[in-house]
DNA sequence: CGGCATCCATTTTGATACTG
DNA sequence: CAGTATCAAAATGGATGCCG
């Protein structure tokens, strides 16, 4: 089973040999929030079978990008997480989603799954790591059953799945609200205004929040 | 014929549906240094078959990414070009190349092949707006029978394929030491100081262009 | 649950031959 | 030169079955 190649010395290549085939940036996507469990990545992953998706992270462990971890007591489960090199897909990956926000996203689709924690990677995304400066904060959301935290500590942010241990301020709304606000049908600020969404801890990080993430407007690709 | 897609509302994974498919992102690197005729693309692109460049363009023209121009006289011929949304995917393929640079270009292997208009693309992905503060100048690059060239201005990049009007300086080198800069076992620098690369022009465009560019420092993903 | 193996229907792709 | 047409080889997806 040779390895498919373009055969090109050049870094975009070499880069697309290794994480370029179908599902491989997801796969990174997912592990971007944080180690995953097997049946966690399958269900961010639907359409993806069992057999790929093992083929898929054994590639990555090989190469480099993935590595197995124990998830800490009490869980003591199996799961994968990213290497440095793989983190540092990061920037690749969100660079990805910056775009896709301003000239692809539209609206859901009836067959279109949804995960709070793509538009959590997508607040990371639209980051503006100048008007974060000298703000250090802490911020879960809570959207269903999912938790997620953004700390952001002077223009750097970090988001990861699972609980803050001492969140300056929660934000809690449902799915459908996150779906109207990734897709910029209302913004973020809108919801929490219209009570849509519910804000509450340090009344100074939820002012400063509205401004820390700016989305691109979205754009027609058909009319240029 | 059904286009396939990832069933997501998600912005990374719609950005995947359109320009994730085999040879995609490679095709569009060809055509961030400038419009391309059919051969020129099918020459950048060794292993990319005729019928599926065929099928990839005319994907992309529908989606709104590539658009057919006739190049201006005396050329007159018939090429393809980044539309606004297509040269706005640029900085995610440069994130792809800029991990590459660092985490996955090695040796060149005997099988790559390499096009010169893949390391001035390399530059870009390298250049340094900060250092570039200020400065107003173009650099035309000789490579073989390619010719390209870098405008550049205070903190701004622009690389593209062809002659420059009227350049500040020029550098001009083989392809080996082209490659040899890519793969950084030597710099730019060192080429033209040993007189493997010569340059000539502007005295003060040629010393400030070695600041211009920081290089990752390339590391191994296997020992972490 | 985690993870690999197997079988099979569909798609994608790669390589080449061919046409205006 | 700019593509179409054709066909063989891979890759994918989906279902299942197995084992610790």
């Amino acid at each position: 089973m040779e390895q498919r190649t373009y055969n090109q010395y050049c870094a975009t290549a070499r880069t697309l040999d290794l994480v370029g085939e179908r599902w491989t940036l997801l796969l990174i996507r997912e592990l971007l929030t944080g180690p995953k469990r097997y049946s966690d990545l399958q269900a961010g992953l639907r359409g993806l079978g069992t057999g790929l998706l093992a083929t898929r992270l054994k590639h990555l462990e090989r190469e480099g990008l993935v590595h197995k971890v124990t998830l800490p007591p009490p869980a003591r489960t199996p799961a994968y997480a990213l290497t440095e090199a793989g983190q540092e897909l990061g920037p690749a990956v969100l660079a990805l989603a910056r775009w896709g926000l301003k000239w692809a996203m539209g609206e859901r689709r009836t067959t279109d799954t949804f995960h709070p924690g793509w538009a959590v990677l997508g607040l990371r995304a639209c980051f503006d790591a100048e008007a974060a400066a000298g703000l250090r904060a802490v911020y879960e959301f809570r959207v269903g059953d999912e938790v997620f935290h953004a700390r952001i500590d002077d223009g750097t942010i970090e988001t990861l799945h699972g609980p803050a241990r001492r969140p300056d301020a929660t934000i809690e709304m449902s799915e459908e609200v996150l779906v109207g606000v990734t897709g910029q049908s209302r913004t973020l600020a809108a919801a929490i205004a219209d009570g849509a969404a519910s804000a509450s801890g340090d009344t100074e990080a939820l002012r400063r929040l509205n401004g820390l993430f700016r989305l691109p407007s979205p754009r027609s690709r058909t009319s240029d």
